[in-house]
DNA sequence: CGTATGACTTTTA
DNA sequence: GTAAAAGCCATAC
C-alpha cells in the first residue's frame, strides 16, 4: 500500500517520526518531550501537526498524546476515540477522567537516531 | 511575501 | 483545582 512517498519533506516531520517509533508500545508519551527531545520544547505545536499530517501505519501516533495524560483532538472525536482503542488495546489503562498513568507510562528517553535521516 | 490557523505547553490569576 | 493569555514554529492560502 503505497508506502510513504515523501517522509522526508519537510524535515521536521522526519525526526518526529523518528522519535515517536522510537516509543515503545504500553508506553505514551507527550507532544512536549518529543519536542523538546527535537532541541526546542514550544515547538510541540509542530509536532501534532507533523502526526496530523502523517498518514504512516508504521507510525506509533496513537502513543503521542498531551500534557494532561489525555487525548488531543480538536473536533476529530473518531480520531480520539481510535487513539483511546489502540492504547487500550496496547494495555494502557484510562481512568474515569479519560486520562493515562502518564507518570508511571511518560516515555522521555528517545535517541535521536538520525542515522537514516537527513542530517 | 504576509496573514491566519493549528492533534500544544507553560505561566499567571 | 480551573481559567485565560502569551509563546513558538511550520503549513496553508
Amino acid at each position: 500500500m503505497h508506502t510513504v512517498e515523501r517522509v522526508v519533506g519537510p524535515g521536521f516531520h522526519a525526526r518526529v517520526y523518528t522519535l515517536v517509533a522510537q516509543v515503545p508500545p504500553g508506553r505514551v508519551t507527550t507532544y512536549g518531550d518529543v519536542a523538546a527531545a527535537l532541541g526546542s520544547p514550544r515547538v510541540a505545536r509542530q509536532v501534532g501537526w507533523a502526526l496530523a499530517a502523517c498518514r504512516d501505519d508504521e507510525v506509533p501516533w496513537h502513543r503521542v498524546i498531551n500534557a494532561r495524560g489525555t487525548i488531543s483532538f480538536r473536533g476529530d472525536t473518531p480520531r480520539a476515540v481510535l487513539q483511546r482503542a489502540r492504547l487500550e488495546w496496547e494495555g494502557v489503562r484510562f481512568d474515569d477522567q479519560g486520562r493515562v498513568a502518564l507518570a508511571a507510562l511518560r516515555h522521555t528517553t528517545f535517541a535521536t537516531d538520525l542515522d537514516g535521516v537527513t542530517r
